[in-house]
DNA sequence: TAGATACTTGACTATTTTAGTCAGGTTTAT
DNA sequence: ATAAACCTGACTAAAATAGTCAAGTATCTA
Protein backbone atom coordinates (compact mmCIF):
# COMPACT_ATOMS: atom_id res chain seq x y z
CA UNK A 1 0.00 0.00 0.00
CA UNK A 2 1.38 3.39 -0.53
CA UNK A 3 -0.05 7.08 -1.31
CA UNK A 4 1.02 8.03 -4.99
CA UNK A 5 3.27 11.11 -5.70
CA UNK A 6 0.34 13.01 -7.31
CA UNK A 7 -1.99 13.32 -3.93
CA UNK A 8 1.68 14.02 -1.78
CA UNK A 9 2.33 16.69 -4.70
CA UNK A 10 -1.20 18.12 -3.99
CA UNK A 11 -0.33 18.19 -0.45
CA UNK A 12 2.31 19.74 -1.25
CA UNK A 13 1.47 22.61 -3.26
CA UNK A 14 -1.24 23.62 -1.35
CA UNK A 15 0.55 23.82 2.30
CA UNK A 16 2.98 26.14 -0.10
CA UNK A 17 0.39 28.40 -0.99
CA UNK A 18 -1.27 28.19 2.64
CA UNK A 19 1.57 29.82 3.55
CA UNK A 20 0.96 33.27 2.68
CA UNK A 21 -1.50 35.44 2.81
CA UNK A 22 -3.98 34.40 0.14
CA UNK A 23 -4.88 37.46 -1.22
CA UNK A 24 -1.52 37.70 -3.89
CA UNK A 25 -1.86 34.59 -6.27
CA UNK A 26 0.73 32.34 -5.74
CA UNK A 27 2.47 31.14 -9.38
CA UNK A 28 2.78 27.45 -10.41
CA UNK A 29 5.79 28.26 -11.25
CA UNK A 30 7.05 29.40 -8.09
CA UNK A 31 5.74 26.39 -6.33
CA UNK A 32 7.64 24.36 -9.09
CA UNK A 33 11.25 25.67 -7.97
CA UNK A 34 10.66 26.18 -4.15
CA UNK A 35 8.99 22.72 -4.07
CA UNK A 36 11.06 20.85 -6.90
CA UNK A 37 8.07 19.53 -8.59
CA UNK A 38 7.45 19.42 -12.48
CA UNK A 39 5.46 22.48 -13.80
CA UNK A 40 3.62 20.83 -16.08
CA UNK A 41 2.97 18.18 -13.63
CA UNK A 42 2.01 20.74 -11.45
CA UNK A 43 -0.45 22.36 -13.88
CA UNK A 44 -2.32 18.50 -14.32
CA UNK A 45 -2.90 18.60 -10.32
CA UNK A 46 -4.20 22.39 -10.03
CA UNK A 47 -6.75 21.62 -13.02
CA UNK A 48 -8.38 19.17 -10.86
CA UNK A 49 -8.11 21.10 -7.60
CA UNK A 50 -9.40 24.18 -10.07
CA UNK A 51 -12.15 21.51 -11.26
CA UNK A 52 -13.22 20.52 -7.44
CA UNK A 53 -12.96 24.23 -6.31
CA UNK A 54 -10.41 23.93 -3.52
CA UNK A 55 -8.49 26.40 -5.61
CA UNK A 56 -9.24 29.44 -8.00
CA UNK A 57 -7.52 30.40 -10.96
CA UNK A 58 -6.47 34.35 -12.14
CA UNK A 59 -4.92 34.52 -15.52
CA UNK A 60 -2.29 36.67 -17.15
CA UNK A 61 0.41 38.22 -15.79
CA UNK A 62 1.07 38.32 -11.71
CA UNK A 63 -1.96 35.11 -12.24
CA UNK A 64 -1.55 32.00 -10.53
CA UNK A 65 -4.07 30.13 -8.19
CA UNK A 66 -5.56 31.26 -4.91
CA UNK A 67 -6.92 28.96 -2.61
CA UNK A 68 -10.66 28.70 -2.58
CA UNK A 69 -11.42 28.17 1.34
CA UNK A 70 -10.25 28.93 4.37
CA UNK A 71 -7.09 26.45 5.20
CA UNK A 72 -9.00 25.36 8.31
CA UNK A 73 -12.18 24.19 6.25
CA UNK A 74 -10.07 22.32 3.64
CA UNK A 75 -9.55 18.60 4.56
CA UNK A 76 -7.21 16.21 3.44
CA UNK A 77 -10.29 14.24 2.15
CA UNK A 78 -11.03 17.16 0.13
CA UNK A 79 -7.55 17.26 -1.63
CA UNK A 80 -7.11 13.35 -2.58
CA UNK A 81 -10.46 13.28 -3.51
CA UNK A 82 -9.85 15.96 -6.08
CA UNK A 83 -6.37 14.10 -7.58
CA UNK A 84 -8.18 10.93 -7.64
CA UNK A 85 -5.91 9.32 -4.80
CA UNK A 86 -8.86 7.19 -3.53
CA UNK A 87 -8.46 4.95 -0.75
CA UNK A 88 -9.26 1.56 -2.57
CA UNK A 89 -8.17 -1.09 -0.07
CA UNK A 90 -9.88 -3.75 -2.03
CA UNK A 91 -12.25 -4.84 -5.04
CA UNK A 92 -14.65 -5.92 -3.24
CA UNK A 93 -17.21 -3.08 -4.07
CA UNK A 94 -17.53 -3.17 -7.62
CA UNK A 95 -19.81 -6.04 -8.43
CA UNK A 96 -22.74 -5.43 -6.47
CA UNK A 97 -24.78 -8.41 -7.96
CA UNK A 98 -21.82 -10.87 -6.70
CA UNK A 99 -19.55 -10.68 -3.57
CA UNK A 100 -15.76 -11.07 -4.07
CA UNK A 101 -13.59 -13.55 -5.41
CA UNK A 102 -16.61 -13.98 -7.58
CA UNK A 103 -18.89 -16.51 -5.43
CA UNK A 104 -21.85 -15.58 -3.20
CA UNK A 105 -20.68 -14.50 -0.48
CA UNK A 106 -18.33 -11.97 0.42
CA UNK A 107 -14.92 -12.83 0.86
CA UNK A 108 -13.35 -13.44 4.32
CA UNK A 109 -11.43 -10.29 4.19
CA UNK A 110 -14.31 -8.07 2.90
CA UNK A 111 -15.25 -6.47 6.45
CA UNK A 112 -11.78 -5.73 7.41
CA UNK A 113 -10.85 -3.42 4.40
CA UNK A 114 -13.90 -1.83 5.08
CA UNK A 115 -12.72 -1.22 8.70
CA UNK A 116 -9.43 0.19 6.97
CA UNK A 117 -10.98 2.58 4.95
CA UNK A 118 -13.11 3.99 7.61
CA UNK A 119 -10.04 3.91 10.02
CA UNK A 120 -8.35 5.93 7.33
CA UNK A 121 -10.58 7.91 6.20
CA UNK A 122 -11.45 9.48 9.88
CA UNK A 123 -7.26 10.66 9.51
CA UNK A 124 -7.88 12.14 6.39
CA UNK A 125 -11.16 13.85 7.38
CA UNK A 126 -9.66 14.97 10.60
CA UNK A 127 -6.32 17.11 9.24
CA UNK A 128 -7.22 20.32 7.38
CA UNK A 129 -4.50 22.18 5.53
CA UNK A 130 -4.25 24.88 8.46
CA UNK A 131 -3.15 21.78 10.98
CA UNK A 132 -0.17 20.65 8.58
CA UNK A 133 0.75 24.71 8.05
CA UNK A 134 0.96 25.10 11.87
CA UNK A 135 3.02 22.29 12.25
CA UNK A 136 5.29 23.30 9.48
CA UNK A 137 5.75 27.02 11.08
CA UNK A 138 6.44 25.06 14.83
CA UNK A 139 9.03 23.01 13.59
CA UNK A 140 11.05 25.34 11.33
CA UNK A 141 14.27 25.43 11.53
CA UNK B 1 -3.49 4.61 -2.28
CA UNK B 2 -4.45 1.03 -2.41
CA UNK B 3 -3.86 -2.62 -1.02
CA UNK B 4 -2.14 -5.03 -3.39
CA UNK B 5 -3.89 -8.63 -4.05
CA UNK B 6 -0.53 -10.12 -2.57
CA UNK B 7 -1.35 -8.30 1.03
CA UNK B 8 -4.63 -9.38 0.49
CA UNK B 9 -4.17 -13.13 -0.88
CA UNK B 10 -2.54 -13.86 1.93
CA UNK B 11 -4.32 -12.15 4.77
CA UNK B 12 -7.94 -14.61 3.01
CA UNK B 13 -5.15 -17.88 2.87
CA UNK B 14 -4.30 -17.71 6.58
CA UNK B 15 -8.08 -17.06 7.73
CA UNK B 16 -9.16 -19.74 5.59
CA UNK B 17 -6.55 -21.78 7.42
CA UNK B 18 -7.55 -20.34 10.68
CA UNK B 19 -10.49 -21.39 11.02
CA UNK B 20 -9.47 -25.27 10.80
CA UNK B 21 -8.04 -26.96 13.85
CA UNK B 22 -4.34 -26.51 12.86
CA UNK B 23 -3.66 -30.67 13.56
CA UNK B 24 -3.99 -31.72 9.76
CA UNK B 25 -1.84 -29.30 7.03
CA UNK B 26 -4.32 -27.65 4.79
CA UNK B 27 -3.01 -28.05 1.36
CA UNK B 28 -2.47 -24.85 -1.13
CA UNK B 29 -4.76 -26.49 -3.41
CA UNK B 30 -7.60 -26.14 -1.02
CA UNK B 31 -7.10 -22.78 -0.66
CA UNK B 32 -6.85 -22.18 -4.01
CA UNK B 33 -10.33 -23.78 -4.73
CA UNK B 34 -11.64 -22.18 -1.68
CA UNK B 35 -10.62 -18.93 -2.62
CA UNK B 36 -10.13 -18.74 -5.53
CA UNK B 37 -6.64 -17.81 -5.76
CA UNK B 38 -4.21 -19.08 -7.98
CA UNK B 39 -2.41 -22.08 -6.76
CA UNK B 40 0.90 -20.61 -8.42
CA UNK B 41 0.80 -17.55 -6.87
CA UNK B 42 -0.02 -19.00 -3.48
CA UNK B 43 2.74 -20.94 -3.69
CA UNK B 44 5.02 -17.71 -3.92
CA UNK B 45 2.74 -16.05 -1.21
CA UNK B 46 3.50 -19.06 1.04
CA UNK B 47 6.99 -18.76 0.42
CA UNK B 48 7.44 -15.75 2.10
CA UNK B 49 5.53 -16.47 5.08
CA UNK B 50 7.54 -19.56 5.58
CA UNK B 51 10.51 -17.53 5.84
CA UNK B 52 9.00 -15.33 8.28
CA UNK B 53 7.68 -18.41 10.55
CA UNK B 54 4.33 -17.47 10.00
CA UNK B 55 3.72 -21.16 8.50
CA UNK B 56 5.27 -24.07 8.52
CA UNK B 57 5.57 -26.40 5.79
CA UNK B 58 4.54 -30.20 5.64
CA UNK B 59 5.73 -31.87 2.84
CA UNK B 60 4.72 -34.91 0.86
CA UNK B 61 1.55 -36.29 0.52
CA UNK B 62 -1.22 -35.31 2.86
CA UNK B 63 1.01 -32.43 3.50
CA UNK B 64 0.41 -28.48 3.25
CA UNK B 65 1.11 -25.56 5.68
CA UNK B 66 -0.04 -25.32 9.32
CA UNK B 67 -0.34 -22.10 11.95
CA UNK B 68 3.39 -21.76 13.35
CA UNK B 69 1.85 -19.81 16.23
CA UNK B 70 -1.84 -19.11 17.55
CA UNK B 71 -4.28 -16.95 15.51
CA UNK B 72 -3.73 -14.58 18.34
CA UNK B 73 -0.50 -14.21 18.37
CA UNK B 74 -0.30 -13.39 14.83
CA UNK B 75 -1.34 -9.59 13.85
CA UNK B 76 -1.35 -8.39 10.63
CA UNK B 77 1.50 -6.42 10.72
CA UNK B 78 3.08 -9.98 10.78
CA UNK B 79 1.37 -10.69 7.57
CA UNK B 80 2.13 -7.91 5.68
CA UNK B 81 5.37 -7.44 6.63
CA UNK B 82 6.28 -10.80 5.44
CA UNK B 83 4.70 -10.35 1.78
CA UNK B 84 6.53 -6.89 1.24
CA UNK B 85 3.29 -5.09 1.86
CA UNK B 86 5.06 -1.89 2.64
CA UNK B 87 2.55 0.69 4.12
CA UNK B 88 5.15 3.38 2.86
CA UNK B 89 3.15 6.47 2.05
CA UNK B 90 5.80 8.45 0.69
CA UNK B 91 9.66 8.54 -0.38
CA UNK B 92 11.09 10.58 2.79
CA UNK B 93 12.99 8.18 4.39
CA UNK B 94 15.48 6.71 1.86
CA UNK B 95 18.16 9.58 1.73
CA UNK B 96 18.98 10.04 5.43
CA UNK B 97 21.27 12.45 4.52
CA UNK B 98 19.13 14.69 2.19
CA UNK B 99 15.10 15.56 3.33
CA UNK B 100 13.28 15.03 1.10
CA UNK B 101 12.40 16.64 -2.45
CA UNK B 102 16.23 16.79 -2.53
CA UNK B 103 16.76 19.39 -0.22
CA UNK B 104 18.17 20.32 2.83
CA UNK B 105 15.04 20.60 5.09
CA UNK B 106 11.77 18.03 4.93
CA UNK B 107 9.60 18.48 2.67
CA UNK B 108 6.17 20.64 4.12
CA UNK B 109 4.50 16.95 4.73
CA UNK B 110 6.90 15.03 5.80
CA UNK B 111 5.31 14.39 9.26
CA UNK B 112 1.77 14.10 8.17
CA UNK B 113 3.20 10.79 6.17
CA UNK B 114 4.50 10.20 9.60
CA UNK B 115 1.57 10.07 11.31
CA UNK B 116 -0.53 8.82 8.78
CA UNK B 117 1.85 5.41 8.78
CA UNK B 118 1.57 5.42 12.32
CA UNK B 119 -2.15 5.60 12.29
CA UNK B 120 -2.60 2.72 10.09
CA UNK B 121 0.05 0.87 11.85
CA UNK B 122 -1.62 0.84 14.83
CA UNK B 123 -4.37 -0.51 12.85
CA UNK B 124 -2.31 -3.14 11.85
CA UNK B 125 -0.93 -4.06 14.98
CA UNK B 126 -3.98 -4.55 17.05
CA UNK B 127 -5.85 -6.94 14.33
CA UNK B 128 -5.09 -10.44 14.78
CA UNK B 129 -5.82 -13.43 12.74
CA UNK B 130 -8.60 -15.00 15.61
CA UNK B 131 -10.44 -11.06 15.22
CA UNK B 132 -10.79 -12.15 11.88
CA UNK B 133 -11.92 -15.54 12.00
CA UNK B 134 -14.47 -14.58 14.84
CA UNK B 135 -15.54 -11.74 12.91
CA UNK B 136 -16.58 -14.35 9.99
CA UNK B 137 -18.05 -16.90 11.93
CA UNK B 138 -20.32 -14.43 13.26
CA UNK B 139 -21.83 -13.26 10.05
CA UNK B 140 -22.00 -16.30 8.34
CA UNK B 141 -24.33 -16.69 6.48
C1' DT C 1 -0.81 47.22 -28.62
C1' DA C 2 3.16 44.18 -28.16
C1' DG C 3 5.04 41.04 -25.32
C1' DA C 4 5.51 38.44 -21.37
C1' DT C 5 3.54 35.81 -17.88
C1' DA C 6 0.71 32.38 -16.51
C1' DC C 7 -3.19 29.45 -16.93
C1' DT C 8 -5.44 25.39 -19.99
C1' DT C 9 -5.87 21.21 -22.37
C1' DG C 10 -4.96 16.97 -24.47
C1' DA C 11 -2.03 13.65 -26.26
C1' DC C 12 1.88 11.01 -25.72
C1' DT C 13 5.49 7.89 -23.38
C1' DA C 14 9.14 5.59 -20.53
C1' DT C 15 9.42 3.20 -16.39
C1' DT C 16 7.85 0.53 -12.74
C1' DT C 17 4.74 -2.40 -10.41
C1' DT C 18 1.47 -5.94 -10.25
C1' DA C 19 -0.36 -10.24 -10.73
C1' DG C 20 0.25 -13.56 -12.25
C1' DT C 21 2.16 -18.00 -15.50
C1' DC C 22 5.38 -21.63 -16.56
C1' DA C 23 8.72 -25.10 -16.13
C1' DG C 24 11.17 -27.71 -13.65
C1' DG C 25 12.39 -29.55 -9.68
C1' DT C 26 12.30 -32.22 -4.38
C1' DT C 27 10.06 -34.64 -0.53
C1' DT C 28 7.31 -38.12 1.56
C1' DA C 29 3.00 -41.00 2.65
C1' DT C 30 0.87 -44.95 0.94
C1' DA D 1 6.62 -46.64 -7.52
C1' DT D 2 3.75 -43.02 -7.78
C1' DA D 3 1.00 -39.38 -6.76
C1' DA D 4 0.30 -35.49 -3.82
C1' DA D 5 2.18 -31.57 -2.35
C1' DC D 6 5.83 -28.41 -1.44
C1' DC D 7 9.73 -25.46 -3.63
C1' DT D 8 12.21 -22.21 -6.74
C1' DG D 9 13.42 -19.12 -10.22
C1' DA D 10 12.59 -17.08 -14.48
C1' DC D 11 9.52 -15.00 -17.38
C1' DT D 12 5.63 -11.76 -19.02
C1' DA D 13 1.25 -9.14 -20.19
C1' DA D 14 -1.21 -5.48 -18.53
C1' DA D 15 -1.93 -1.60 -15.79
C1' DA D 16 -0.57 2.36 -13.23
C1' DT D 17 2.57 6.08 -12.46
C1' DA D 18 5.00 10.09 -13.22
C1' DG D 19 5.87 12.55 -15.91
C1' DT D 20 6.89 15.29 -20.92
C1' DC D 21 5.49 17.84 -24.95
C1' DA D 22 2.91 20.82 -27.83
C1' DA D 23 -0.24 24.14 -28.79
C1' DG D 24 -3.06 26.91 -27.28
C1' DT D 25 -5.95 31.25 -24.41
C1' DA D 26 -6.32 35.12 -21.13
C1' DT D 27 -4.66 39.26 -19.06
C1' DC D 28 -1.47 42.52 -17.09
C1' DT D 29 2.01 46.06 -17.95
C1' DA D 30 5.10 48.96 -20.48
Amino acid sequence: MKLTSKGRYAVMALVDMARFDNINPVSLRDISLRQGISLDYLEQIFSKLRKKEIVQSVRGTQGGYVLNKKAREIKLTNIFDAVDEKVKTVQCKKESKKGCNGKATKCLTHNLWDELENHINNFFDQKSLEDLVKDNSERRI
